[in-house]
DNA sequence: GCCGTCACG
DNA sequence: ACGTACGTGACGGCA
């Protein structure tokens, strides 16, 4: 590896670090050490998270404004799917760049190519970045997007490195003895499913059960896939009626995706030395302007049920540290409720009502009181739907009633929340227009089919446009939570640290003396993140593991 | 490399 | 008549 450097316009370098087969390579990065550490020197490049990450491992910090191209590529069109160097030079300078893959060739690392190669191939990613930079940064400002990208984006870079840095400790020993568990678990399970079957195949395989379920044993298929007959969870679910190996097929799925995904998958990514889980947490790469967590996802870590209580009671605090979870309830009802200032939904947060309920009540037309258990279930999918671009079909198949009778349910949520009726109408009509949509930080999402004459696309498209201002800006208000929270911790030298974010929750790892005065911290900055026209409530925790913080 | 499936918010 | 809930990432099977 290396550091790519640019002073000007088309004169580029590369000053190799840890390249193999270079010495005098602590000489070099002892020359780069004092600007780099330099905050009046600003930093231009594309995905700087990575060098900032490097350079500390080179004991070099990364001072200084930062000018990430790719975050800025991001914002101007968070629809595309990558926002590598190689694709923003060709869409912005139609600059054909040399492809990392090919510089690479056969070899596994960088660090092997050879320097006379790896210097051209570098100085080009550096210029190139830097004309990028020139070009990009003035696009975010006639977009109105630079406050977005200074206030929120850029001290976001740091704070992702320090939480990527931290990583998360796990038990590796007891996901070892998790892993045996499931293991029994499985052989017996599918032993069972042999037998059932009368023939032994490869459960995995839904081409194989399908045969097994749909030929073999003649039971109805109740939905198709693009390869042939679906056996997803709600298929078998009302198999499971019938017959008694859907079931057996859902409990195998279910400990096997456990097992492989998770529990056996943790502790091989681990470091041997310190037990930690290093995510990496991406911040271009979905529409609305959430993360993403990968290599290994801690975003969608199992939380339901036994097995998910296991499993995060192996997500564990340091020595004399508690693990602290803090998690906004209702986050995108609240944000609906201010953006659509419905008063109903309005009042009932200033309440602090339970959503739901009231949500039943409205739609069945009782009083709170006597709302039962199965009308609050069906006004909670209601709720969640309404986020999500409502639609008949997509209630009536979660709802597993018919389109018909979920449209009354709609019309009937419409007509008690008109505000989010008007709300709705509004933000589709401007996105019409405006051919975006934008969340309350400004952030965009562009629409290029909110006037296709496709309907099925079109509408699509009318779905993101309500969802995503909603998503977004819950995705914003996280943001801006977490810069607060980090900067206070920083500020107080506290040794606690944001190790996870989940979309709506932080987790810290606290030292115990530190505890209280972090809860408040925390939930402080949580829920004076925005100012909205309904209260943001945090519900905080902590404990010896993950589990225990919830 | 895509598909189906399923873990999370 | 068509095909639809929003946003992700990882796994195994299969071509």
């Amino acid at each position: 590896m290396g550091i790519a450097l640019c002073r000007e316009k088309g004169k580029a370098f590369y000053v190799p670090v840890r390249h193999n087969n270079v010495r005098n390579v602590d000489e070099a990065l002892s020359i780069l050490k004092a600007p780099l550490e330099d905050s009046s020197i600003p930093k231009i490049g594309h995905n700087l998270k990575f060098d900032i990450l490097m350079l500390r491992g080179e004991d070099t910090a990364v001072k200084g404004d930062l000018y990430d191209t790719m975050v800025a590529a991001y914002l101007l069109n968070p629809n595309k799917s990558n926002h590598s160097l190689e694709d923003t030079g060709i869409e912005y300078l139609s600059h054909r760049k040399r492809p990392f893959s090919e510089a690479l060739g056969k070899r596994d690392s960088f660090a092997d190519v050879p320097p006379d190669e790896a210097t051209p191939y570098a100085a080009e990613d550096a210029a190139l970045a830097m004309e990028l930079k020139e070009i990009l940064f003035k696009k975010l400002d006639s977009e109105g997007l630079s406050e977005l990208y200074f206030s929120m984006e850029m001290p976001l870079i740091r704070i992702l490195a320090d939480m990527e840095q931290a990583g998360v400790l796990v038990d590796t020993e007891r996901l070892g003895e998790l892993s045996k568990e499931l293991e029994r678990e499985l052989d017996l399970i599918e032993s069972g499913i042999y037998g059932i079957s009368g023939e032994n195949f490869n459960i995995n395989s839904p081409k194989q059960l399908a045969q097994i379920l749909f030929e073999k044993l003649g039971l109805k298929p109740t939905k198709k896939t693009k390869t042939g007959f679906s056996t997803s969870v709600e298929v078998l679910e009302e198999l499971a009626k019938q017959h008694e190996l859907p079931q057996q097929i859902l409990n195998y799925r279910t400990f096997y995706k456990l097992k492989t995904t998770y529990v056996d998958a943790l502790p091989r990514i681990a470091n041997k030395q310190t037990g930690r889980i290093h995510t990496s947490f991406n911040q271009t790469v979905t529409a609305t302007g959430r993360l993403s967590s990968s290599d290994p996802n801690l975003q969608n870590i199992p939380v339901r049920g036994d097995w998910g209580r296991k499993i995060r009671e192996v997500f564990i605090a340091d020595k004399d540290c508690v693990i602290i979870s803090a998690d906004y309830s209702q986050v995108e009802l609240r944000i609906l409720a201010h953006m659509s200032r419905d008063k109903g939904l309005i009042d009932a947060f200033i309440h602090d009502a339970d959503i739901h309920t009231n949500t039943a009540a409205q739609l069945f037309g009782v009083a709170n009181e006597v709302v039962t258990s199965d009308m609050r279930r069906v006004a909670k999918t209601v709720n969640f739907g309404v986020i999500y671009g409502i639609s008949a079909f997509g209630l009536s198949e979660s709802l597993g009633i018919s389109p018909k009778e979920a449209g009354v349910f709609i019309e009937q949520y419409f007509a008690k929340y008109g505000g989010v009726k008007d709300y709705m109408e509004e933000t589709i009509k401007k996105a019409r227009t405006d051919g975006y949509v934008t969340t309350l930080l400004g952030r965009k999402r562009p629409l290029p089919d909110i006037n296709n004459s496709n309907s099925n696309i079109r509408q699509q498209s009318e779905r993101f446009a309500i969802n995503t201002p909603i998503q977004g800006t819950a995705a914003d208000l996280v943001k801006k939570a977490m810069i607060t929270a980090s900067g206070s911790l920083k500020q107080n030298n506290f040794k606690t640290r944001m190790i996870l974010q989940i979309h709506d929750e932080l987790v810290f790892e606290c030292p115990h003396d530190e505890l209280n005065r972090v809860l408040s911290l925390v939930k402080e900055a949580m829920e004076n993140a925005l100012t909205l026209s309904v209260p943001l409530k945090v519900d905080m925790g902590w404990g010896e593991n993950w589990a225990k913080a919830h």
